[in-house]
RNA sequence: GCGGAUGGCUGGAUGGUCGCUGCGUUGUGUUUCCGCUUUGCCGAGACGCGACGUAGAGGAAAGUCCGGACUCCAUGAAGAGACGGUGCCGGGUAACGCCCGGCGGGGGCAACCCCAGGGACAGCGCCACAGAGAACAGACCGCCUGACGCAUCGCUUGCGAUACGUCUGGUAAGGGUGAAACGGUGGAGUAAGAGACCACCGCGGGUCUGGCAACAGCCCCGGCACGGCAAGCCCCACCGGGAGCAAUGCCAAAUAGGGACCUCGUGGUGCAAGCCAGGGCGUCUUUGGCCCGAGACGGUCCGGGUUGGCAGCUAGAGGGCCAUGGGCAACCAUGGCCUGAGAUGAAUGACCAUCCAUGGUCGGGGCAACCCGACCGGGACAGAAUCCGGCUUACAGGCCGUCCGCGCUU
RNA sequence: GCCGCCUUAGCUCAGUUGGUUAGAGCACUGGUUUGUGGAACCAGGGGUCCCCCGUUCAAGCCGGGGAGGCGGUA
């Protein structure tokens, strides 16, 4: 982990957007229709929401096949932690973000990789 | 020491950095309302963003298999029926299909474990195949008596013995079939045999004794008659209205402003209220109640729309510990102290370090068990969803206790 | 979350009061026919009756527990 230079402490976002949480079933299967980008431990969806509204918003999910409630819980947590990280930085404003996970990859993947997979996905689904 | 039985507890620890949700206090922004010393202040509420404090998954939170609380719907009462469930006896409990104690049966040397364990004389049904015979059964091979025929042998020449065949009768000991064959073993008895008889065991019935009871014991009688299946129908006893917090209530938005039913053919008399008769209210009976012109109102259901928010929502048969008393125990009573998740694409965490338990490799010490050091791996099952009481299922390990058998020592 | 339903051959389904060998169609394999293929005809193989325990002489069927799948519900 400390050998791991990974941009987040540094650049702590002074003119941040705000995040907030999709909570609704129509936010999710619109940000299904939109862009995608698969990473090993981890499927983006991305949406640009073509509002004046400025806030991403993610979302978090997790069908039956990455396992049962607590792996379930696990993976939604440890996408919870990157997307912390990386989504004020290197995120697009007035987008939508969707994290989907993957069956074992998303429990058991080293956080910091994720992290990296997570800025990749997020330059690939850039408009 | 080895092997086993059983009861209970626990379900990694500490620290650091960054985060989530609820509640409390507080700051600030927007907005609404009230008051006015009247154009900005006080107070209250809602929403948003922060700060500080505090709390935050389980023994199974799981499966959803039982029992309740709670909410809505239905319901006049009593009885019967139907349907579903439970099933040795007694106790505990709000209740249970749960728990405790006892009884009976089975397994184990034992500690202990397992059992849906009422009724087969209330009735119906089933018992395949095999076998002679399978449900108040039956006689295949056998065994035995008698008659006749035939063969051989013996001789006292018309009898005896033996073998075979046919017929008549007796028998159920033995063989064989089957899951099961109408008591078992031994004796006595007989032509051969048989509970026909005797002893013991089993079975059935009865008196007495002990026990609240299930049941047990002693004695007497019967003399084998009374097979199994009720997790087949059933009988008996007891229990049960239905649905479920996505219940239910409210607000907002959106769509529709629709369809069906309650309201079905009542009659006589009377101006009417009413009375009489008839019918209806979806199992039946008794008894009571309500309704029976049309429309409207209203209600219920269907169809269509919304998948937002608030309440329900966490303090209750609460839980834990301790003491005293009652009880073999489950548990109960009283007193004291401590404790208290409420999320809703669903919080209770992520990462790192050290320690702890544990596995592997290497090195050193030691006769050995083992000890020390280094490195690597690596944390069981599993996530509250209205809340309780149980059951069942999953589970790396660790800790504490009680008991039994064997071995060793004394 | 709550409430229901289902599981039999590779697939879709039957299976009576528990009874002797668990069947049907499609698919598969081999053969006949044909110059070849299809179709047709003939023959054949293929089953953990989802799993475990129990009741019974005997279980696909009866009882209990578990697993997997499907549906409904604001």
């Amino acid at each position: 982990m400390a050998g791991l230079d990974v941009p987040v402490a540094e650049t702590s976002p002074a003119v941040s957007v705000r995040l907030e949480v999709l909570r609704h079933r129509a936010d999710f299967l619109r940000a299904a229709k939109a862009q995608r980008s698969g990473q090993p431990a981890f499927l983006l969806q991305a949406r640009d929401r073509r509002d004046a509204d400025p806030t991403i918003r993610v979302g978090f999910t997790c069908s039956k096949k990455v396992g049962n409630a607590v792996q379930r819980n696990c993976a939604k947590r440890r996408l919870r932690e990157i997307a912390r990280h990386i989504i004020p930085t290197h995120g697009h404003p007035g987008h939508d973000y969707v994290l989907v996970g993957r069956p074992d990859a998303t429990v058991s993947r080293d956080l910091a990789q994720m992290q990296l997979d997570l800025i990749r996905a997020l330059q690939k689904v850039r408009p």
